[in-house]
DNA sequence: TGTACATCAGTGAACGCGCGTTCACTGATGTAC
DNA sequence: TGTACATCAGTGAACGCGCGTTCACTGATGTAC
């Protein structure tokens, strides 16, 4: 136990200075840039020799990937229990707070959305251990569609065949016909496009009011895809 | 006029070379993107000294926002060629070809859609010679949701009331209802949104055909909208 | 048409800067006996 | 509990690189008479 506490010394340290490292990085990003992240400057920041940021990061990329994965994890985070607040049958309700808790999360950490929702860094590839993060906001919304599949008592959902010569979706959802998916889609490229539109200025001199268009966004939507509520 | 003539010699080299100039560019756009665009590399590319490009653009700001207003009136004479073959009356075969327009735009020039649709490049303000070009495209869709308007036999729009307290949109359109507003704007960002998803990868393990998946979003929300055929 | 001058395009060297990454090092922390 | 050794954190100098921008310059193109 003694050796253990006293190991934790050094490994707590340890734990602080990466997590320093990460919130100066932030910083960074929100003043240059995903493209400008540069550990020199994440160094300065903290006071350190920049080779010392070596220690805890092996290059610039794996730094960007930590971001990347704290950031998907984060908003994902947020997601699952705006979800787990709500009465498991208002599935409308669900998704209206998912919704919410993704825009909520993106407006306070801008630098951090358009690292994972907007255009990729160039020269960047994502390593395979961000897929994993990057499923749990996906998962929240998939669960969401899925209880509504189950419930039969779906009003505005017109069962439409689709896609006659091929597929038309990987088999990610097997379970899920391809009408519900379709309409579901829709409604997660409508939320994401209207977080991004907003974040990127592209609503700037259209909407007034940013937060009674979205919830207006977002509860049509619903009623589109057919999502019932309790 | 041989005046004219003679001068045009020496002027006509310097439009083609401002071409070569911005067409270098893009490449380069391709490689590193927007945040990494260097005149050095420009210059490189064409055989210049990086001092020569001075004599084109008076910084790399100005060079990025040439790129910019290009890019914008590239993609808003796409849309208004596509909307202009179409039958007047054909509201909802002008929003899909306009729709198809800017995407196949987008997947031609993706890294010029970036620059325009995507994260904003940190630390570059757009000038106001931006918001010109930016608009024809815009112009094209609401011309379109203007046209639907008038014309009073839209089955699927329900004429409901929005924002009992205070103004939900800017006055850029007052000739609009505030209720066609809301229901055109979900689709202009449901168009933008689903480019901007398919081409930064987010459908990538989602969608098998996404020609035939927008354009099954965009028959759909052109019904949601009210959009009538001809 | 021919000459004298003005304008302009492009050069190459230089400025000061920041970057990612490596490496031999010092000194503190942890471990085994 | 105390000592001898091993591990690890952080330093500072150095590597080679690319960047935006300026400037005095040469030589070609255009203009006025």
């Amino acid at each position: 136990m003694v050796t253990s506490a006293s190991r934790t010394a050094r490994s707590r340290a340890r734990e602080e200075l990466t997590r320093e490292i990460k919130l100066a990085a932030q910083r960074q990003l929100a003043e240059v840039g995903s493209a400008g992240l540069s550990l020199r400057a994440v160094a300065r920041d903290l006071g350190l020799a920049s080779s010392a940021v070596y220690r805890y990061f092996p290059s610039r990329d794996e730094l960007l990937t930590a971001l990347i994965i704290d950031a998907f994890d984060a908003v994902g985070a947020e997601a699952e229990t705006a979800d787990a607040n709500c009465a498991r049958d208002d599935i409308a309700g669900r998704w209206l707070a998912a919704a919410k808790a993704v825009r909520g999360w993106a407006l306070a950490h801008r630098h951090e959305y358009a690292l994972i929702y907007g255009t990729p860094v160039p020269g960047y590839h994502a390593p395979l251990d961000t897929l994993g993060p990057s499923q749990r906001v996906t998962g929240v919304f998939l669960a969401i569609l899925r209880h509504a599949a189950a419930s039969g008592d779906r009003e505005g959902a017109t069962h439409d065949r689709l896609a006659e010569r091929q597929p038309l979706f990987e088999p990610f959802a097997p379970d899920i016909e391809d009408a519900d998916l379709a309409r579901g889609l829709m409604a997660w490229i409508l939320l994401f496009g209207s977080i991004s539109f907003e974040l990127f200025g592209h609503l700037h001199n259209v909407v007034v009011d940013n937060d009674a268009f979205f919830e207006l966004e977002m509860r049509r939507i619903a009623e589109y895809v057919g999502l019932p509520a309790a």
